[in-house]
DNA sequence: CTGTTAGCGCGTTCAT
DNA sequence: ATGAACGCGCTAACAG
């Protein structure tokens, strides 16, 4: 590949000229006409400065990586989004992993690991990540912002307003007439479903009715259909559920169907995070949308800030609120 | 951060006897006690190589990119995770980034483009990708591998046996009795389409059945409604549907349920590709699941003997074939 | 068996 | 306005 001394060489200039040209530097000033020589090579040979030298020399690579927690997860796609573009318009490119790649001793995690080609890590995970992994992670200099999440470890952290989204869903549930709400899935340790069964626990309170205690039993679809089975064999069947994720709600209206349980006419069902899913599936899935867009450039705002070496304002986002969209899933209690 | 250099003064050695324990070389030779000496400052000091360091020196960055389009496709979990085994036997890492994300002028791109942080890159798109950008990817030595398309520009490529999978998906329904048999969703542009398309028109002819021009309404959810739309619009409804993508099929499916349409008495779905989704849709949705963790297997092995300077031979990967899976969208005509 | 040396490609300071 | 020289951190060939 042409390096920029070929260039210069070519163009008859020296190095420096070039790498002028290139970056648009002043310290080195170069007349016009140089400039359109320089630019001329540079066109017509096809030189692209090589990042691995630019990323030694400046001591910093212009790439973040962002780790999540399954990656095929559809809730991600506005998170990414917001991401993308903020980092753009800081000038990184960014590069994607999910978590499930950092096993200690992968290349995946060497490289997220090694100085050099990641400037900061934004990770999203549930708390299910390798205590050995995050001590690793923890003695390097790279910036990690979590994501959704907090940690012992005392890393920043950014959220949107779980609590409130558990809190709007289960409101809107109290409000439409139903008395026995129940809250399903998640996980215990995550920071996520806490603050969302807290926001139901509070709406319950708040409407004096007695919150019960949550079902925690994961995120995916199938933490859906355990959490039917649970209401299912807890008795008799309450007429609101709020579930702590859209997949999983989504994975709960299956059950129901299969159950020949009514939706919404029996159970109303609101999913918090909003996703195609909730348009695909019959009825379609009342859920609480989360500003994750606005989270994603939140975190490289507060990313890029740290880098700059500015102290920390996080946590939770409020720029932006959780809303409801109501769709088919919901229904006054029949009774 | 601490240096290689620092770590040899440390330890009261050569640079190169710590590099040499480091990476495990025999090129330098180093005494057991020597060894020790160095391992003991490097745990002590928490060093780790610096990769843009290594990248320059070495030329190569030890990094592969995949690019997909539609990062949120739940059809691409079962390739990634082949891409990832794959690559990390290989001493791989890989890293992840979204079609959408290749524009003219994006630091992601740059990346992409420039030397030195990634190796290859693994690119999986429609044919809806700018030309331009095209154009400066081939103008770069980095090798491209294309999944699941060809392209003009002469690029090796892997993918899976479409075609086959077309025609599983038309004889299963021709088999079960079913003779107005049409193919929705794609795209005329995309290799995947038309091979899938071709199948079912191959399938269709072996049973002298007259196949009908397909119905190309794109790749998402809503390709699907569009789909059932386009076959509402057209005259009688026909018993069987091959459906070039699940998630469409999945749209599909809920148009067909809007409209009253009971499936599978009335309209019998095969969505060609396997995914969590068709678990979730009620009813289930009898898929071909493609072998696309091989595929992504397969791919970095291509890609790996490509930077070894072989020649490439592929195409269509046979070492495993499409497989039906029958759930309940499917079922024999009801006269 | 060990240390010295010479770059990899680039950006920047300093001297011209 | 321009070029020479140095060093970022690492590796590999070579000398001891």
């Amino acid at each position: 590949m042409a390096t920029l001394k070929e260039i210069a060489r070519r163009a008859g200039v020296s190095a420096s000229a070039v790498s002028a040209v290139v970056n648009g530097t002043t310290h080195t000033r170069v007349s016009a006409r140089t400039r359109e020589r320089i630019e001329a090579v540079i066109a017509e040979v096809g030189y692209v400065p090589n990042d691995a030298a630019r990323a030694l020399r400046r001591q910093q690579a212009g790439t973040i990586a962002v780790v999540v927690e399954g990656l095929e997860n559809p809730v991600y796609k506005e998170l990414l989004l917001g991401i993308y573009e903020a980092a753009e318009a800081h000038g990184w490119a960014v590069v994607l992993g999910d978590t499930a790649w950092m096993r200690s001793g992968s290349h995946f995690l060497a490289r997220l690991l090694g100085q050099g080609s990641i400037d900061a890590i934004l990770l999203r995970h549930e708390g299910l990540i390798d205590e050995e992994v995050l001590g690793h992670l923890r003695a390097r200099p790279t910036p990690v912002m979590l994501l959704e999440q907090q940690s012992d470890l005392h890393y920043p952290w950014v959220a949107v307003d779980d609590l409130m989204a558990g809190r709007m869903a289960t409101e809107f549930l109290l409000q439409a007439g139903h008395t026995d709400v129940r809250f399903v899935g998640g996980f215990d340790e995550s920071r996520t479903s806490n603050a969302r069964y807290e926001g139901y626990v509070t709406a319950m309170k708040h409407a004096r009715r007695r919150p019960r205690v949550g079902c925690f039993t994961g995120f995916g679809v199938e933490a859906g259909t355990l959490g039917f089975s649970a209401l299912r064999s807890g008795g008799k069947l309450p007429t609101g559920v709020v579930v702590n994720n859209v997949m999983s709600a989504a994975g709960l209206l299956a059950a129901a169907a299969d159950d020949g349980v009514d939706v919404p006419r029996q159970l109303s069902v609101v999913g918090i995070h909003d996703a195609e899913i909730a348009d695909i599936v019959r009825p379609r899935l009342t859920t609480v949308r989360l500003p994750m867009r606005a989270l994603g450039i939140r975190a490289v705002q507060q990313v890029s800030a740290l880098l700059e070496g500015a102290s920390t304002t996080l946590g939770v986002i409020t720029e932006e609120r959780p809303e409801l969209i109501v769709r088919a899933s919901t229904a006054p209690p029949s009774r």
